[in-house]
DNA sequence: CTCGTGATTATGTATGCACATAATATCGCA
DNA sequence: TGCGATATTATGTGCATACATAATCACGAG
């Protein structure tokens, strides 16, 4: 195997590094170097190594050549999970059921959170997301009506609030935080599990350019795992 | 702006399609029309795009075109921390205890899960990582002898056991799955936490290969927030 | 010995070109 | 009309080249 695509490089030193050719921090050979053992143009060599820099195998310095990461902290690139598709995927139907949905005044931290003026109002929703008749998670949402006036009138029959949302407004960054959670007595009830017991939770806050979007707390039912390889 | 390198040229398509230029799905001009736009090669507008759709944002076929992806589901980079940076960065003290080191015959889960052989045993241990004086999580591992026949001597004193792994068995891949647990009774006295109690909880298996290399699991104390950017 | 300046060097990136490849469209033939 | 061969087209990729940029090193002036 002597492919000499930017591809096939890339893959022949990452093969190279994980066989521990070279020491951690150890610096590795140069473009031209690698180019000449490979037989291809320098160029080529430069994507593959680039490549690899994105992905926090090596660590590049102008002049100062290739490295490879001292720690090598794995990168884990998972998807936020699309509730649908995950349900969807364990072969089971995919429902949503709508619990509250009104306008109200945000507490004062998620006022902060999505830059909501004092006395505005704000959507607030709860809503539950089923895998056939069985709950899957629970959800809390807030949206910004200053950032997006329709979701008050939105029909969200047919798509979720996050799928209305995602088709509705582009969004450009978001923060994720994981945690687990003790279920409290509503959530227990909805999610049928035991007061207290340890629930897997995913928040999240998008924005769209400088504006808050959304803010949404998502309870997972009992025995949730996310799972992704690295 | 109208810098024409394909690093300024990604964040002005990208800009555009957050805006909304293009609808989800839709098609989007080929690399000969953006390279006379932008008045640069193709290649360079290439080169762009390839990384656009690397990230996800578009989808590319060859004679198909380029087309906005229909569901941005975004995709989540983050790192898996290493809990001496994470306790360092919050400006407190690292430091980790072993509370139980030996050989073990592993249950039969976590034989299969390590490829161990029955009537094998394996390293087993258990240790608590301090941020000053405060336990901050608590680890159970598994180490295949098999794979890292050097870790039954190994000296941990100065380094921890997944530092002393990553520096000593390259490893090349590895699965993660993140849950919530309560705490059982051993677990709480540990982390002094209440019995019951919600831990976030991560694991891990990696292999080098297609040898399995190690299994953890780790339980963060209350509180505990793995937070990422998207 | 110290400091600054210029030479050196490795990576960063744009370009024009050639050819590869996959998917689609079109046309000719039966 | 139906089907298969062929042309077309958009992306995929490699190469040689030129120049940019940042970091380091060597050297010489003070």
């Amino acid at each position: 195997m002597t492919a000499t695509t930017h591809h096939g490089i890339r893959e022949a030193i990452r093969a190279r590094i994980v066989a521990g050719e070279w020491q951690l921090g150890e610096l590795i050979p140069g473009e031209v170097e690698f180019a000449e053992e490979f037989g291809c143009a320098r160029t080529t060599v430069n994507r593959a190594l680039q490549a690899l820099a994105e992905e926090g195998i090596v660590e590049r310095k102008r002049k100062g050549g290739t490295r490879v990461r001292p720690l090598p902290s794995p990168q884990a690139q998972f998807r936020i999970p699309v509730i649908r598709e995950q349900v969807e995927s364990r072969g089971q139907e995919y429902g949503h059921r709508i619990v509250l949905r009104e306008l109200r005044d945000p507490p004062d931290e998620m006022r902060t959170r999505l830059q909501i003026g004092s006395g505005q109002k704000a959507a607030y929703m709860e809503s539950l997301h089923l895998a056939g008749s069985h709950p899957f998670a629970f959800e809390r949402r807030w949206v910004s009506l200053d950032t997006v006036p329709g979701f008050a009138e939105a029909d969200l029959s047919e798509l979720s609030a996050n799928e209305w949302l995602i088709r509705t407004v582009p969004f450009s960054r978001g923060e994720v935080g994981l945690t687990a959670t003790s279920a409290d007595p509503r959530l227990a009830a909805m999610l049928q599990a035991e007061p207290g017991e340890a629930l897997f939770t995913m928040d999240r806050t998008t924005w769209f350019e400088d504006r808050a979007v959304t803010a949404t707390t998502l309870y997972y039912a009992r025995g949730y795992r996310l799972e992704f390889g690295i």
